[in-house]
DNA sequence: AGCAAGATCGGT
DNA sequence: CCGATCTTGCTG
């Protein structure tokens, strides 16, 4: 049998690698969420990468706050933010503690934008902090597919000075 | 206590 | 292109 088939939970030595491995390596992978009595499993299309204190774009780059305190944590570490009044942001935090990065995860197939897929997943603040590689109730799967994809800049960080045009964004073909 | 900005989205 | 909508962090 083929054993890349067979659906396997990422754990924490894939979720302590650097962002800039992290981010494009979760492409294709399952990201499963239990939704009331049914788990959705979707496929990760789109990535970005934030990138510890120097990148602007990151939100620990103005610190650890309250807000932020789930980036400095281990890999595999769920970061939620709410932002303009309206949506939930899911973010899988990488690398070791007290280096702070996450990749923000932009769509899934089917559901393009951060906003909507984790309005249809159910992901809110109560998954703030939680351990991807021990949750019950979120996980993201391996089965060992491989899609191609492109990079580009990050959307929405013109703000950030030279790090706006850092191509950490990945997209599924 | 008040304020400005924000890793977005949907409608005009 | 603009409004919705509210948390966060900073200032005073």
């Amino acid at each position: 049998m083929d054993k890349s088939s067979v659906p396997a939970r990422l754990d924490s030595r894939f979720y302590t690698q650097d962002v800039l491995e992290v981010a494009p390596g979760l492409l294709g992978k399952i990201l499963t969420c239990k939704v009331g009595k049914e788990y959705l499993r979707l496929r990760i299309t789109e990535t970005e990468a934030y990138r510890g204190t120097d990148d602007l774009a990151c939100h620990a780059s103005k610190g650890r706050t309250p807000r932020t305190d789930a980036m400095f944590r281990t890999g595999g570490t769920i970061y939620v933010y709410y932002i303009y009044g309206m949506y939930w942001m899911f973010n899988v935090v990488t690398s070791v503690e007290n280096d702070p990065q996450a990749v923000l995860v932009r769509g899934v197939e089917g559901i393009y934008g951060p906003g909507r897929l984790t309005r249809r997943l159910h992901i809110d603040k109560s998954f703030y902090g939680e351990d991807l590689s021990v949750s019950q109730r979120i996980l993201i799967e391996d089965d060992g597919y491989r899609p191609p994809y492109v990079s580009g800049k990050r959307i929405g960080v013109n703000y950030a000075g030279e790090w706006k045009d850092k191509p950490w964004r990945w997209t599924v073909l």
